[in-house]
DNA sequence: AATGAATGAGCGTTCATTCAT
DNA sequence: GATGAATGAACGCTCATTCAT
């Protein structure tokens, strides 16, 4: 598909989802290796093993595949919050929403750190993560509400803006702690000191 | 540092030292508009009323006016953590704490954004990031560590790790609010948020 | 020809012969709208609801299917010239010749313009073209001959000559026109003035 | 000046305005020598003994240089038309206007043949060029006026029409006889047969 | 015959940095 | 010191054509 005036990119046949996934899979090695600004397409197109062009088979620019290898990303990440299933009581329930965003951050580490950088640039990518968050930071904001009408925290705060907060105390914390070498040691200490303080900032009984 | 010819040199006329000072205002101002990778030198000096060649002249390249733009904001930041003088109780320092780093937070909000950028792909300057903050966080850390010691705050936190995690948490919520459009709304409401919950989460006595 | 794999040659089939024809619609229309050098092989096919590989299973490149756009377009043109039946008196068949001309222009002015297009950088276009006109002029040039021998037009003229002078002025005027804007008032003038100038050029008696 | 928002231009300096004329006079010769469309900007630097980025200081795009070496020539095209000083008669004073523009042509050949490519298809390029078309036609038209209230031009056309019409027929009848090679030997029964066929268009008596 | 993916040379443009004046 | 021109590597994107199915 040489060009024309659609930015197309949906392939019509088998070979052509096949090598569109390979373009995915590539660009997001790409980038978790350089990052956005150093990633230049043929290193995606040669790590894919596909020839230059075809990215722009799939493609329309390089932002269009960061945007949707990181789209794919949120959708993995999307369920953290303090949804996961009732548990004994609601600070181990903080704690376990914790662990799990810990653990997929994890595994995500390195484009979740591009992602930031990404978002200090790009309008589009903004918004795209600004939706995210909002989604994510609202299934928290409804827990603790919730909580707050049971009794279990202080009405004094707001809750959507509380979740905000928190939310963003995990989230820059764990990437901080990626950029700066992610010390194994202090993984550990890192978590638990964020998961208490989750827990009392929001005034739960330990 | 008795180099021979220390190419950016420090001016050594009058003169010299005026233009340097010009090109660092017009600098801080056309990244604060622009952006880091949005600015290129013309705009500098353009804005500073000076010969295109002169930039050269006092600096080597456009990262190193960044660094020294971003080094003199440090500056400026650097006296939030726990320190303002001593006040009536614990919870009110931490709240004095936040309010003087939300007012110059704010005060230099376009560039604070900015340094979030090129902290993301510029190692050196994440470096010299890293160590204000570690400075900063250090401060406030011993802080904590005190209060620990005094009874005032429990001691199943790391002092250290609870005081980068609460900077963030600060720190990074401003950051999201003034990219976001910094609703002059949710000011208020953001800080005082802010303020509870790093109060409660010290479990210190309100 | 009894060539054994003429590629891009004609189709035996019913089917491809409707494929073929289905493309040449579709790129004459197409290059009316956009221009040689704006139309691309996708925009044909996709008019054309043809596959876009398929393209080249009938035409081996795009100035092929221009060319043989333009050479049907040229057997309709060829007819104008001095020659359309014999009529009342010089001057008329004159009018009547340039009318003829006029209408099958107009009728085929995108197309027209588009053809000027391309002989200002295609040589093999040139050519054809250039025979088209050699041809046309000729004809007229023998009939502006035969009014020499019999008085009705100076022989101080070469007859070839001011056969493609005035043909020239016609032609051109109309792409003017027409590349111009089309003013649909003007029309009507430029047509009696083309006319006007050609009978008296030639010296008839009006 | 390496970029910034202005595609600038202007040299401030002697030696700017040498490299710029520089560019200028080797982007004529290559134009001239591949044409527009086959004309790469390495062309004209390599031409002009200057560095790629060099061009790019003084012209934003390759469509700039060519508006302006085909404004300098339109320039010097300026003066043809039915002006020229007084002359034995109108019919004389015709030939002249024809011979000196014939004479410009001439000199310009080339480059009147790539002004011809660009205008099909280069928009802001054609409404130049129309603009310095209306404005040699409307001279000529007001000399055939007053030809026609001094009862030597008949009244029945309209001056600017027919003042258009002949000057397409001369301008595009040396553009045919250049791009189709030249043949020296036709120049002078060309020119005659034009300059016959004006005189004669216009009524003028011989 | 038909389809649509694959190919890759090619080109215009940018812009940090260096240099001549 | 100041000025502004000179440099050229770098990169994103296009699109006619070829190929595999």
């Amino acid at each position: 598909m040489p060009s024309g005036d659609d930015p197309g990119g949906r392939p019509l046949t088998e070979r052509g989802a096949r090598t569109r996934e390979r373009l995915l899979a590539a660009a997001r090695e790409v980038f978790e290796e350089r990052g956005f600004l150093e990633t230049r397409v043929t290193h995606i197109t040669r790590h894919a093993g596909v020839a230059y062009g075809s990215f722009y088979t799939y493609f329309p620019t390089k932002e269009a595949v960061f945007l949707e290898v990181a789209d794919r990303l949120f959708e993995e990440m999307t369920d953290h919050a303090l949804v996961p299933s009732a548990g004994p009581g609601p600070a181990d329930r903080v704690r376990r929403a914790n662990r799990a965003y810990y653990e997929a951050y994890l595994r995500n580490a390195r484009m979740m750190a591009i992602i930031e950088q990404v978002a200090t640039f790009n309008e589009e990518f903004q918004e795209l993560r600004r939706k995210h968050r909002a989604s994510s930071v609202g299934r928290s904001a409804r827990v603790i509400a919730r909580w707050q009408r049971e009794g279990l925290v202080p009405s004094d705060i707001d809750a959507e803006t509380a979740a905000g907060a928190l939310a963003t105390m995990v989230d820059h914390s764990l990437y901080l702690w990626i950029v700066q070498g992610s010390d194994p040691r202090g993984a550990e200490r890192l978590l638990e000191t964020l998961d208490t303080l989750s827990v009392r900032a929001l005034g739960l009984p330990d």
